[in-house]
DNA sequence: ATCAGCTGTGCCGCTGAGTGGAACACGAAT
DNA sequence: ATTCGTGTTCCACTCAGCGGCACAGCTGAT
């Protein structure tokens, strides 16, 4: 029964406000539209409970309903998300700096922060062209194989490290082979001011990851290049990455607006 | 006492989710953190329930609370937002086009959608020397005075349009000076497959946009680029940007992803 | 030192908003 | 015809949510 219980049973009732979010979660990438029924079964709550509450979502522009009948993420999330400081906040006076980066090295330019054990995408750029990434905006990132992620875990509190050294297991996405070798590697990421990171997954990519900070010296965001491998030399990348961190880091001085480390 | 029930008072209760979105909407841009109190005052709900839901959104992710107890939105939400076709959907498959219109031209991209009565602009790519803009990504627009606006009002149903025609009032921000008159331009952007637009409040600056399609035809989007009044002649701009318009709306046919009119 | 006013927070009895099962009408596949 | 799935409305039960109240801590003015 306990199982039971959990799985939204009657009479029960749990916050709404949990649900909302449970229904919220329903939706991911490949999921963009959901109709009542698979709303109802991914979420686990009743069908008439589910569309109660969706319409209350739709009301408030949270969803939006389709003329057929599907359900779809409305623009009043987007309006409400774009006042996240750690998230179009930072991205907002990132922006120019990345656009330079982009429109020197014409590859991929990604911007992150961590969230909880995540690395979450703020930003990505992108030409036409260039090979996909795996990762899209408002997608999480593991912290232990992306360039930007060893940044970010690199400076993240000692508490968050060490959990996910511990927890660490080797990939195929990742050259690391051991904890004791993530350890190390966080280190030199630290002593070095920037990140290599690897991935042969989809597409055979190298990535060159350099730290944002807040004014108080707090690492905020991770901003990196993904290139094809085999291109220019990895190095050559280096300078620009970490000048652009830089620049960002130094007008996050003056527009105060977006400077805070994470509340965890 | 109908005026003093509607204002939050005591026994009465309304929609959890209702609540939960005046909490959301107490964030505007300059107002990015927020007290307890000014939460509370902001939304009209109580102290101690204002604490409690916000609570709650913080445990989902929707809000997160700062060292120093301010509340603010959360990255969480940014996730979710990113999934809505008309925002983030739209913008991933028009961001690379934006992107080369950019890098040609150097000066403000917008991309914006209708919601409503309002646009809403999805994304704004912008140099940094550039002058400012008065519009924010995740902000509103009238329809009546920006070049996005014109374009996304011209092809909007009947009925807003009418609406919005009817209650147009000429301000200091647009040549439009009668309702009559914004009929005419409506009747031209249709024609001629662009609009052009005048601003003069805080910098003097014109703007021309261009209507982008989903598959079945329905204009779903504006695209526009903003230049400072006095630079080049602006009919130097009109096929720029409407090629990159139609370029998107291309690209629209083969990633189905995002393509819908509004459900309104 | 004392006060007044502001905060954020915890407590707790009352009650109506939220609950989900049942029953419905519709369409499509069997 | 029958079965399945869908979106929808209805409704009696009840527990989650409610907000007034009290308390503690931190200002600054007296």
């Amino acid at each position: 029964m306990t199982e039971q219980a959990r799985a939204g049973r009657t009479g029960a009732g749990e916050a709404v406000i949990e649900r909302a979010a449970r229904l919220l979660a329903a939706f991911t990438a490949d999921h963009r539209q959901l109709s009542l029924a698979e709303l109802s079964r991914r979420s686990g709550i009743p069908r008439s409970s589910a569309l109660r509450l969706a319409r209350k979502l739709v009301d408030v522009g949270a969803l939006e309903r389709r003329s057929d009948g599907a359900f779809v993420v409305g623009l009043r999330l987007l309006e409400v998300a774009t006042l996240a400081p750690r998230g179009h906040g930072l991205r907002a006076v990132a922006m120019p700096y990345m656009e330079d980066l982009f429109a020197v090295t014409r590859q991929h330019v990604l911007l992150a922060v961590r969230d909880g054990d995540d690395a979450l995408l703020v930003e990505r750029l992108s030409a036409h062209g260039a090979m996909p990434v795996q990762y899209r905006v408002g997608g999480r990132l593991p912290l232990t194989s992306t360039g930007v992620g060893l940044v970010l875990l690199a400076h993240a509190p000692a508490d968050v490290q060490e959990r996910t050294i511990e927890e660490f297991v080797p990939s195929a996405d990742t050259e690391i082979r051991s904890p004791a070798e993530l350890r190390r590697t966080l280190a030199e990421v630290r002593r070095g001011g920037f990140a290599r990171g690897r991935q042969s997954e989809p597409w055979s990519v190298s990535t060159v990851a350099a730290p944002v900070r807040a004014p108080d010296g707090a690492v905020v965001a991770a901003l990196s290049v993904v290139v094809p491998t085999g291109g220019p030399d990895l190095g050559t990348y280096v300078h620009v990455v970490q000048t652009t961190a830089l620049a960002v880091t130094r007008e996050l001085n003056y527009s105060s607006v977006a400077a805070d480390r994470t509340p965890t």
